[in-house]
DNA sequence: ATATATTAAGACCTTTTTATCTTTTATATA
DNA sequence: TATATAAAAGATAAAAAGGTCTTAATATAT
């Protein structure tokens, strides 16, 4: 029920993508890694696996980068956990059985088993776009900086 | 959002210590182990720190092992988690943000954030001998061993 | 007292995850 | 066609998590 720093890293960035780039605003690794604050090495590395598995897709060169085409826009962000951790890590128990399943439920399952499927749903029931469309007309973040306005010495 | 595999252990054991243990029958590593299906060594370094921690007790030597005093009884699960994972862990954002926080709120901090006031509300409100007590009268596992009953060649 | 069973302590190892670096390839455009 | 720019590929490194092993300490029972 939890996932890797890498598939959040993808999740955020393909948002990113949604909203800001397009087949004529294609945006760079660099650029995007620091908009939302992650190292940017690590996501080029899962830029090429969102690519090879066609969740996002990219040119080389000059005014180069990566973009979200029609179809790319029609993925879901269930696709993107499921390309880079796969479907077994967020279907895990929460307490670590061996199985998460109502006939054998471990002592949280049944208030873990409504959390788990709403946001599977969630994450399921609209696509990239569509998703990004909702947390933007939401004010909902891709990332938190400058939280530091705090007391400095 | 999310427990290490060592909490998820310390968690178990600890309910299994309060189903089957008392000061005149103590139970070593060894048993309880293999019980709920964890790596043994593993298992007895989490016990020295929740030993430490004043959530568990222990004596050695023969007939010596783990147990819970009326005190530890009045421990809750929130208590381990926080003795072997701290509290950031389990407050983190759901995708990463630095913050968790309805202010700043992440694309999903709306639907996580009633899950984890639930959960927590579990973990704290019950110490664990209650806690033990609800489970086994709803028939919850701590282990689920043997679900290979599967076609095998 | 002695033998034995069991935890305590700490060093050590392995695997997984996260992160970086270097070289190659493709592409736009000057 | 040369140059600059950006991703692709792949090797490598660092950190964190998970797991094991060995020796020491200690309580119990005989
Ligand atoms: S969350 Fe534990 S069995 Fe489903
Ligand atoms: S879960 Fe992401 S901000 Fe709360």
């Amino acid at each position: 029920m939890m996932l890797s720093r890498a598939s959040k890293y993808a999740i955020l960035s393909t948002l990113y993508l949604a909203e800001h780039a397009s087949e004529n605003r294609k945006i760079s690794v660099k650029v995007i890694a620091e908009s939302i604050d992650v190292p940017s090495p690590f996501l080029a590395k899962l830029f090429q696996q969102l690519v090879k598995g066609k969740i996002i897709s990219s040119t080389k060169g000059p005014n180069g980068g990566f973009y979200l085409t029609k179809k790319n826009q029609k993925k879901n962000v269930l696709d993107i956990i499921e390309n880079i951790d796969g479907l077994n890590r967020i279907n895990e128990c929460f307490l670590g059985l061996s199985e998460c399943d109502g006939t054998n439920p471990c002592p949280v399952h049944f208030i873990v088993e409504p959390f788990k499927n709403s946001i599977l749903g969630k994450f399921r029931d609209k696509n990239i776009m569509e998703f990004s469309q909702e947390i933007v007309s939401k004010g909902r973040k891709l990332t938190i900086k400058d939280i530091s306005t705090e007391i400095n010495s």
